[in-house]
DNA sequence: ACTCGTCTTTGAATCGTTTCATTTGTTACG
DNA sequence: CGTAACAAATGAAACGATTCAAAGACGAGT
């Protein structure tokens, strides 16, 4: 009883045969209710519990899907997990969350560890290219969906919301609100937020006269944002931008901080200030963030449905889901002080 | 190649039995230059990729960790997780996360699910009394160490932070700027919680005429705190506290939130208010939050360190290591407005 | 030519479960 | 009483890796 027992021990104990011990967990209604009584109790004397490696290597598959994300500390992304994991859950499966924080060796890293387990199936928000990964894990029986990135409906299943109609959505708001000297906020490698930042483009161009900067953050941090923060405080007043559209809300809140921080600059009188993610402190900021809102529940929720169908295809039906982003107007735009 | 292949199918490939393909991949010096390249190229172009539960099933454990914490929304635990996750992937193995959102039927859930997968150890934030399903799996040969809670070091490992010190400290903070009638607002039916209101209270008792009103809020979150807010903000203006304490800075930003909602309330004049935490976003609130800072990192490395002793000591000899937490005074509670 | 030692390679046994073709036991019916 | 029909229980085979005792290959030394 010090170590763990076997299927065998349970098997010994009860008098019956490993077969019956094994029925009794998957199949209680084969075996009579004698037997079945006596096996549970060797079960419960023995403190029995299932080994999950061997019932794998024999399934030929694990009961564990895969969700490889940019950043897990990022409210977007653990909520995205969380709607993941409950609809996982649902279907009797448990979500394996990898942190790849926007290195490509760390999701390789997570990508073979995954496959090394046999997962059901992956989602991933992928920082590199990985397309050619994805088709020969198909080709090897692992399902995949694209979170967060729109792919190419005829090779890949994906869940995303439209980058660019949001970035359109966050500058035509600044635009509306009368500004014209925008700045973007943000790590353009990421494809992502190059979306926001073509969406942006195309509002500007909209309106004549009105024109964007490039401010490329370091990472996509509060921390990062203060450091742009400091460099525009810096700044000359007249060339500061009007109003500024990060590409989330954590660069947008810590661009906040240093802005704040030594009371020159008003929010948004002098500069105007715009996220993305709508994440929960959002509202609760200095100055309550305008944001551009994504349906993250309906992200990681659809994303299981999608490997759902991806697995009972067998990998030949793909379908590409998109969602439309939200403008959630607060004070840091000019809206209403709630 | 549709599916995956197998050692053997290496084996084959490349001419030489399985051992030898085991021995390449684990013991590389074992084998002749010759074979070993031949084998490699068979691999690639089998595309192998070795089955974890095979090798588990054989090895009899797995390389993997469990953590189970009360909600992974949260900064707190997701930057404990994290750190963790960090200092187990320098000991080769993987961190899986569990959220047990607080109850007790989820927590049981992970602890069975984990014990399934043989995990190497447990680590564990709890909400309920699990000291004997930790008895339980140190005799099955799971060491378990107690995450943000201290355990009586003669039965069990843990790493926590010292609460009362925190909740005295969060309170004498409070009554040395002045304020007489305090109120705390949390769920002390969580025993983290329950010590800091305790040593809130010490501090409380050490001030004549200072008193402390407990608001039990549902919950330790954004939306709990709001809720708690608009109760106040109801009250007639003298029945409201001077100063309130909040177990947690979800819970203060909540709060801090309905009540400058209307304007009625000033923060820090009319209430001072302080969190538990500081959270990335303590400092970007309307209000930057004063608040009682732990060291998530160290909690996260610590832990697994810990569980490396009880697994080299064979769970004879636990160790409970006990951070000490820190004040950090901002404009919430009148501190200098950075 | 023979023995010894070293370096490689071999392949059967093992881990704990599930599966499934068989056997055993029981009841029903002609 | 014989047998068909069905239910319950059996136990060997399989999953894919690792391990390890044993065998094989080869060169050096006598």
């Amino acid at each position: 009883m010090s170590q763990t027992a076997s299927i065998k021990d349970v098997a010994t104990h009860a008098q019956v045969a490993v077969g019956t011990v094994s029925n009794v967990l998957n199949y209680p209604d084969r075996v009579s209710q004698r037997t079945k009584e006596r096996v549970l109790k060797s079960i419960a004397e023995l403190g029995f519990v299932r080994n999950d490696a061997a019932r794998q290597l024999r399934a030929g598959q694990s009961r564990t899907i895969g969700l490889i994300v940019l950043d897990v500390g990022n409210p977007f992304f653990s909520s995205v997990a969380r709607a993941a994991e409950d609809a996982a859950a649902a279907l009797g499966s448990v979500v394996l969350v990898g942190d790849s924080g926007q290195d490509t060796s760390r999701e390789a890293h997570y990508m073979d560890l995954f496959q090394e387990q046999r997962v059901q199936g992956l989602l991933i928000s992928p920082v590199g290219d990985v397309t050619e990964r994805i088709d020969t894990l198909r080709e090897r029986g692992v399902p995949t969906v694209l979170v967060d990135q729109l792919a190419d409906e005829n090779r890949c299943s994906s869940v995303s919301v439209d980058d660019d109609a949001g970035g359109y959505l966050a500058a035509k708001h600044l635009l509306d609100t009368g500004r014209r000297r925008l700045a973007f906020v943000g790590t353009p490698s990421i494809r992502q937020v190059a979306h926001r930042l073509k969406g942006a483009q195309r509002a500007v161009a909209e309106v004549p006269g009105a024109t964007i900067e490039v401010l490329d953050s370091a990472g996509q941090t509060v921390l990062a944002g203060r450091q742009v923060g400091n460099k525009l405080v810096e700044r000359d007043p007249e060339k500061r931008p009007e109003a500024a559209f990060c590409s989330n809300d954590l660069l947008a809140l810590g661009l906040m901080q240093s802005l704040t921080m030594l009371r020159t600059v008003r929010i948004p009188e002098d500069i105007a200030l715009i996220g993305y993610d709508d994440i929960d402190f959002a509202i609760s900021a200095v100055v309550p963030l305008s944001s551009i809102r994504q349906p993250t529940e309906a992200l990681g929720r659809t994303a299981i449905e999608l490997l759902a169908e991806e697995q009972d295809s067998g990998g030949t039906k793909h379908r590409a889901v998109v969602f439309t982003p939200e403008l959630v107007v607060r004070q840091s735009t000019g809206g209403s002080p709630d």
